[in-house]
DNA sequence: TCTGGGGTCCTTAGCCGG
DNA sequence: TCTGCCGGCTAAGGACCC
């Protein structure tokens, strides 16, 4: 383990909540869930005004809403979370060739190997000063941790939550760790705890008293190892840019509970069309296919099947699902399906197709089951069909469908210009018409297929940083619509953010770490 | 009132071939 | 040829994390 406190972990505050508050100023102070609406949701990220009710993330949306009643309920919009992640990262990326991401609101840094930091006096000025940078690229505050070790710096990092920076001295853990619960060392979920906790042990002091050889005996030969080391404070774990990526899935739970066996299959192939679409895009193949099946009392098995060789093709994939399902007992209903695949490859199906056209035939590929059943697995060959060509893989509502309107949710009135849909229902949508960093707005109601209301991108929530003496003549500010979205009276029109175009964003990166 | 979605890693058990 | 052992692979489930 280093002698300095140079890893650092950023951990934004209630990130999700926090960016809806940025951007929605009607929001500021309240109370504000994101997460699922439907009557399984749970929830994602509750605001500190939240948490103060006792909502937390994971928790049922539906138990949420009676221990906070007035908060506003917004849908997630992942979209907009990762442009700001996206910035964040950014910054982390100027300090450390070495930035291990954790998603979209944490991250591990080594400052040491990008020789930003090799001590405590340097990694605190650092560690301040990205706070800094993140609140003026983004408007939005994160907590740091400094430590010797990524245990410790995420421990440190949770204690100085809301907004702040701790750094632990090395030589201190053992002493910090001592009277904390069990659950703070990562891996210690409720299960193991419980397990624990029976065996007399709640804090790491008593992990330490109980020694390695005990806690193998009680967990087995790798967590009891890896938890001891880790309640002494010992954690070699280094910090790892890039990760391949294992597997690839998707799933689904259902509003209510689902019992033909037509439409369980039907669900299946979907989500099968789904994963491969992902699979695809992330430019990969997969060899092992999996079904995931939770039924009516919450039990959940998986299902899977090896194929000779890796595939990205989507029939393969859904008969493979399909060929699953018909094992699986479904009765009484299942809430939740999924498709998988791991066993992932580097390459696609148009790969595939290249190298066939120049190579032996019929060379180790045929994607059937492993021999073991001896059952007709034969699939068609696939020679037939266009490589990228996948049939029928839509998604979504289908034309036609009424439009719908999610709590949070962008839209552009063309006479009111941009705000977001507060709540609908009953053939109507309330919209707030305000943006981020202006002034709270105004709300209108309006039938929820009226022509003048349009879905719309989110806007940045700090204005794109132009440079500040050199506005570029080449690149006049030009709004998109020619009868210009004027706000009602009142309001500021707040041009600064208003009519940039949404790669603004993006694109705002240039200054990113040359903010004051 | 129940309990999302997308991942990772570990354990156990059975099978198979050397 | 039979038996035991071992390693690798596959399948299933569980725990955990954000």
């Amino acid at each position: 383990m280093r002698s300095a406190p140079t890893i650092l972990h950023l951990d934004m505050d209630a990130f999700f909540a926090a960016a809806e508050q940025a951007a929605k100023p009607s929001l500021r102070g309240k109370p504000v869930v994101v997460g699922g609406l439907g009557p399984r949701g749970v929830v994602a990220t509750a605001s500190y005004e939240a948490r103060r009710f006792g909502v937390h993330s994971a928790m049922p949306m539906a138990q949420a809403r009676r221990l906070a009643p007035n908060a506003a309920y917004l849908v997630p919009r992942f979209s907009f979370y990762r442009s700001i992640s996206e910035q964040v990262m950014r910054l982390l990326g100027a300090l450390s060739p070495l930035v291990e991401p954790l998603s979209l609101d944490e991250a591990f840094v080594d400052l040491e190997a990008g020789g930003a930091a090799r001590d405590a006096a340097t990694a605190r000025a650092v560690g301040e000063r990205l706070r800094a940078d993140i609140a003026a690229v983004t408007g939005l505050t994160g907590s740091v941790g400094l430590a010797a070790s990524k245990m410790i710096a995420k421990v440190a990092s949770e204690r100085a939550k809301p907004d702040g920076l701790l750094l632990i001295e090395p030589g201190t853990e053992r002493a910090l760790l001592g009277p904390l619960s069990v659950r703070t060392i990562p891996g210690v979920g409720p299960a193991t705890g419980e397990h624990l906790r029976r065996a007399g042990i709640t804090t790491c002091a008593e992990l330490v008293e109980a020694g390695e050889d005990e806690l193998v005996r009680l967990l087995g030969r790798a967590q009891g190892v890896s938890l001891h080391r880790m309640a002494l404070g010992h954690d070699d774990r280094p910090v790892v840019a890039e990760r391949d990526m294992k597997s690839v899935s998707v799933e689904d739970t259902f509003d209510t509970d689902l019992h033909d066996r037509l439409r369980i299959r039907l669900e299946v192939e979907r989500l099968a069309d789904r994963c491969v679409r992902r699979l695809r895009s992330s430019g990969h193949s997969g060899r092992t296919i999996v079904l995931k099946v939770r039924r009516y009392d919450f039990s959940t098995l998986t299902r899977s099947e090896t194929l000779r060789g890796p595939t990205d093709d989507p029939v393969v994939v859904r008969e493979a699902a399909a060929r699953l399902l018909e094992g699986v007992d479904t009765t009484g209903g299942v809430r939740l399906l999924g498709v998988g695949v791991s066993g992932l490859a580097d390459w696609t199906q148009e790969d595939l197709f290249a190298q066939a056209a120049g190579l032996i035939a019929g060379a180790a590929r045929g994607p059937a089951p492993d021999g073991a059943t001896g059952t007709d697995t034969g699939h068609p060959p696939e020679q037939g069909r266009p490589p990228g060509a996948v049939p029928d893989l839509r998604d979504g509502p289908g034309p036609g469908a009424v439009r719908q309107w999610s709590p949070g949710q962008d839209v552009r009135h063309a006479e009111h210009g941009p705000g977001w849909v507060q709540g609908s229902g009953v053939g109507r949508v309330t919209v707030r018409f305000e943006v981020p960093r202006g002034e709270i707005g105004r709300v209108r109601t309006f039938r929820v297929d009226d022509p003048e209301l349009t879905p719309s991108e989110p806007l940045p929530l700090v204005a794109a940083p132009e440079p500040p003496e050199l506005v570029s003549p080449e690149q006049p500010e030009q709004p998109e619509q020619p009868e210009q979205p004027e706000p009602p009276e009142g309001q500021p029109s707040s041009p600064a953010t208003e009519p940039k175009e949404r790669s603004g964003a993006a694109g705002s990166g240039g200054a990113d770490s040359s903010i004051p």
